[in-house]
DNA sequence: AAGTTTACCATACAAATGTATGGTATTTCA
DNA sequence: TGAAATACCATACATTTGTATGGTAAACTT
C-alpha cells in the first residue's frame, strides 16, 4: 500500500507534476535542486528515491529526466471552488469553497489561480455557460476584450474587459445584459483576475 | 516564412512529435540516433538544427532532452477527414463530414482518458466548440443520449449517441448537420470513448 | 535512552549528453 | 561546371546528469 508522502516530499512532487504539465517534460536533478534551493542534487535524489519507495513515481535508471509519475488518478486534481459569480447580474463570492471539481491536469493552472462557477448566461456568446468552471489568475494585467472577473459592491462578474479614457466597461456578450460602465475610481470596484480557461464536467447530465 | 522540411527531417520531426506524446518527454541525440540507426550523435544534431533552422522545433541549448515543437497543431496529427478521404469511398454519404476532431497519433496519456481537439462546429450546441478539447475516457460504456466519439472509416467524429433496434445513431447538436446512422455490424465503426469533460484554454484569443 | 526517519550537506565518479570541428559522397540547382 | 545543400561518418571535449557514499542535525518513535 502507499505510505504517506511528507510535507517536503508532496511539495516535490507537486513540482514534478507541474513542471511535467506545463513544460512538457519532467525536470532534473539539478532542476528540481536549484528550484527549491539545495545546494545539490543529492537532496533531491534522497527524496525521490522516498517518493518511488512509497510508490508515487517511478525512476528509469540512468536516463535523464526519465520520471515516470504513477498516480495517475492525477490526472483529475480536486480542487476547492471558491465561489459562484455571475455571468448576467451580480452575485456574491462565499469566503470558503462552496465546492470540488475534479480538473483535469491539462487545465492545471499556475498555482495562483482559483476556481469558479458560473452561474447565469450573459456570456453565453463567449461560449461560458451557467455550470462552467472558469480558471481565474489574478496576477495577470486585464487586457482589452479579455474575459474578467470583477467585483462590484462586494458582488463579483465575470464579463468581457474594456478599458476607456476615465472608466472601464465591463461587457457582456449576450445582449440582454446590459454593459456595465465604472469609472476608474470607483471605491468598491476591483479586477479579480482574468479567465484563463473554460471547464466543464459532462459526467452528470447525459441529456 | 518556414521552409519545406526534407524527407528524413520530417522523419525525424515526427519521431520528435511521438515521442513526445507517448513518452511524455522528447528524446536525446543518442536515442533519436539509435532509433535512425545512425553511428553517431552528430548526425542527429545537423539534423535537428536543419529544422530548427526552418523553423519546426526549439532547442534549449546545453539542456538535455529540450526540444521543443513549436509547430503546435502538429501535437494533434490530422487524421483523414471523411469528406475528404471520400473520392470513391461509400462514406461520402454522410455529408457533415466536415466535423472531425485530431487524434493524437498515439493517445496513450494517463491510463484511462486520454484529449482530443474539437474540429467543426457540429456540436455547438452541446456547447462544445472547435478548438475545445475534449477528455475522453475509452472505458466507460456509451448511454443514449451521451456525446462520444467515434471512428468511422479512418475518420474521428463527436457526436451524440443514440442506440436503436439495429443501428446507431450519431446526432449533431447543430441542425445544419445531418444525423448519421449507422448499422450495428458496420465494421469499421467504432466508438473511441466518452466525452466526459471539456476544455478550453482562454489565454490566446484576447479579443 | 536508543533507534529510525527525515532533511539536509559535501565529495566523487562513470556515463550520458550536447556541441564543435573536420571529413566524404551524393544530389540539387543555377 | 561549380556552388550549395543534404546526408552521413569520426573524433574530441566540457557539462550535465544520475548515482554512490559518508556525514551532521533535528524530529519522531519505541
Amino acid at each position: 500500500m502507499k505510505t504517506e508522502l511528507t510535507e517536503i516530499q508532496k511539495k516535490i512532487l507537486d513540482y514534478l507534476i507541474e513542471q511535467k504539465i506545463s513544460k512538457g517534460i519532467p525536470p532534473t536533478l539539478a532542476e528540481i535542486a536549484s528550484h527549491f534551493g539545495y545546494k545539490n542534487r543529492a537532496t533531491v535524489q534522497q527524496h525521490l528515491q522516498a517518493i518511488e519507495r512509497k510508490g508515487y513515481i517511478k525512476k528509469n535508471p540512468k536516463l535523464s529526466r526519465a520520471i515516470e509519475i504513477t498516480v495517475e488518478d492525477k490526472f483529475f486534481i480536486p480542487r476547492p471552488v471558491l465561489g459562484e459569480v455571475a455571468a448576467g447580474n451580480p452575485l456574491t463570492i462565499y469566503p470558503d469553497a462552496i465546492d470540488t471539481v475534479e480538473l483535469p491536469t491539462i487545465a492545471r493552472m499556475p498555482k495562483d489561480s482559483f476556481l469558479l462557477k458560473v452561474k447565469g448566461d450573459s456570456l453565453k456568446d463567449a461560449y461560458i455557460f451557467s455550470g462552467d468552471i472558469v480558471i481565474v489568475n489574478p496576477n495577470l494585467e486585464p487586457k482589452n476584450g479579455q474575459i474578467v472577473v470583477a467585483i462590484l459592491d462586494d458582488a463579483a462578474v465575470v464579463k468581457r474587459f474594456y478599458k476607456k479614457k476615465n472608466e472601464i466597461e465591463l461587457v457582456s456578450e449576450n445582449p440582454d445584459y446590459k454593459t456595465i460602465v465604472i469609472d476608474k475610481k470607483h471605491p468598491s470596484f476591483k479586477i479579480v483576475g482574468i479567465v484563463v480557461g473554460v471547464y466543464r464536467s459532462m459526467t452528470k447530465k447525459a441529456g
